[in-house]
RNA sequence: GCACCGGUGGCGAAGUGGCUAACGCGCUGGUCUGCAAAACCAGUAUUCGCGGGUUCAAUUCCCGCCCGGUGCUCCA
């Protein structure tokens, strides 16, 4: 009854547990903020929110913080270009990031933390590691009153350094690819922890200098503030590994001495039509890009999440439409479930499909978190019900206890429950804003321009029509709302009908 | 170049040293329907990249090869 997880610094796969007992410390590399989120950065949100919405459903408590990077190069960069200070810049990327992960159901950490709310942290540890002979200040400048002048981490002061990623440092000569001596470095594979600015750069004064902070700092100072000197898990994308990770680890531990997580998580790239993505391939999405060519929130997340962290997930637009039928299966059999009459009563069969589908579904995620295995059971359990409703061989009780599976099912893969609507239609304001609505799908612009009463204007004519067996007629309006993106179904106890 | 991961039906994707190789999507036929849709039933991989080896037995282990991907540098 416990998650195992392969444990990139073990090399194997770990159980997952609170190391107090109580409640499971956590970290997880959050955005950059710098422009819209990618399915990419998704992808990898997405696994870490399998994650934590699975811990949960298996009871245990979560303290869980992402930093968000709001001061970097890039950032820098795209601010001045914009013309505006990154105090102005930021924030727009901030609340669009956390509205995309509302729109993909991915719950928020319980801590949300900034870099540049944690500048004094950081400088702290710069101290800690100078104090420990690990880190050191070079430049012109440096001095009594000194205000220019880098820090750098001293990779020799770490000799377990590599240790995450498996890096023979031996192999990698000084000055390979490394820009050699920018900033009079001592060995060129130092990293820069605090970064000089020249005048008018964004700065800050400090007891270490004026300067920035190199982007590692950050989680380190911030990990340790909120979650102590060694916690239990830490996760990212599988290219934080190296070198962020490492220096994150040489960071906290040339300082700490104790390990600063226990269980690193990576969760792999994905790849865009068998490609990496990227934007001179011109297969670069963002979330909004794909709810403007009309695919839901839930198809997305689902396509994102049927292929297990570890392994390469190659994304498509036919997955997405896959993503999108499974979906509608889904949809359409717990609507059908909650609706249909029911004598009261179990049955031995359809409690035992119930317990049995649940089992393996616990088991499969508990196995390293498989959500491909996961789905298996659960599509194998609706195919029985679905038969036993056709049969008429199911009980109230039975179906309480397989609306309770899927409630579990729903819990970490959260795509069954509705919540469409809103991530499409925000999406769609947000086009009209930035003045691109017409990169929307027609088939979405027509959708959202007609309201549930005119649907049922059309349904009740329809209704006539049929009644007067005028099936010309019916099957005209039926193609017409067809042709809206509106789905209608003739069951024996009336005419159904729900926005595709 | 060095290192790592993967190649399973039309597509996506699990899985295991030996029962009929999950599941989803798609397609074909049937039931139901005015026709559809939904749902169910049946069919859809004599076979798991190629070659060799180990084994009573390999898709699953080992070796070689081919192909795809990734890391070694900012990147989720």
């Amino acid at each position: 009854m416990t998650l195992r997880l392969y444990n990139t610094l073990s090399g194997q796969v770990d159980p997952v547990t609170p190391s107090d007992g109580k409640e499971l410390r956590m970290y997880a590399c959050g955005p950059t903020v710098y422009d819209y989120g990618h399915i990419g950065n998704f992808r990898t949100f997405l696994q870490v929110d399998v994650l934590r919405r699975f811990l949960h459903l298996e009871g245990m408590k979560i303290r869980h913080v992402m930093n968000i990077t709001d001061v970097d190069d890039k950032i820098i960069r795209n601010a001045a270009a914009a013309g505006v200070p990154i105090g102005e810049y930021t924030p727009l990327y901030e609340k669009a990031f956390l509205d995309d992960l509302d729109s993909l159901r991915i719950e928020r950490p319980e801590i949300l933390a900034k870099a540049t709310d944690h500048i004094p942290e950081m400088v702290q540890l710069v101290e800690r590691m100078s104090e420990a002979g690990a880190a050191y200040k070079t430049g012109s400048a440096e001095g009594e009153g000194a205000s220019g002048g880098s820090w750098y981490f001293r990779l020799a002061a770490f000799p377990e350094y590599g240790k995450l990623s498996k890096k023979d440092l031996e192999g990698i000569t000084d000055g390979a690819r490394v820009d050699v001596d920018e900033y009079e470095k001592d060995s060129a594979r130092d990293f820069a922890l605090w970064k000089a600015t020249k005048p008018g750069e964004t700065s800050w004064e400090t007891a270490i200098g004026t300067g920035r902070p190199g982007w590692h700092l950050e989680c380190s100072a911030m990990a340790m503030k909120y979650l102590g000197e060694s916690f239990d898990l830490h996760a990212g994308g599988e290219d934080l590994m190296f070198p962020h990770h490492e220096n994150e680890i040489a960071q906290s531990e040339s300082v700490t001495h104790k390990p600063l997580a226990r269980h690193w998580m990576h969760v792999r790239f994905l790849l865009v039509d068998g490609r990496k993505m990227s934007k001179s391939e011109g297969n670069f999405y963002t979330l909004r890009d794909l709810l403007l060519k009309g695919y839901k929130a839930s198809a997305i997340r689902l396509a994102l999440i049927s292929v297990p962290y570890r392994h390469q997930l190659n994304f498509t637009f036919d997955g997405l439409n896959e993503a999108t039928q499974a979906i509608s299966r889904l949809r359409t059999f717990v609507d059908r479930l909650k609706k249909a009459e029911l004598s009261s009563g179990t049955t031995p069969a359809m409690q035992e499909a119930a317990e049995k589908a649940e089992r393996l579904y616990f088991g499969a995620l508990e196995n390293d978190l498989n959500t491909a295995e996961a789905r298996a059971p659960i599509f194998d359990l609706v195919r029985a019900v679905n038969s036993a409703l056709d049969a008429g061989t199911i009980l109230t009780g039975d179906r309480e206890r397989v609306l309770a599976v899927l409630d579990k099912f729903d819990a970490v893969f959260a795509v069954i429950a509705d919540h469409d609507a809103e991530p499409t239609r925000a999406a769609l304001t947000w086009a009209e804003e930035q003045g691109i609505l017409d990169k929307a799908a027609p088939e979405l612009l027509a959708q959202q321009g007609l309201s549930d009463e005119q649907v049922d204007a059309l349904i009740a004519e329809r209704n006539l029509a049929r009644k007067q067996r005028n099936f010309k007629r019916s099957d005209e309006i039926r193609d017409e709302l067809a042709a809206k993106g509106i789905v209608i179904e003739d069951a024996k106890d009336g005419v159904r009908w729900k926005r595709k």
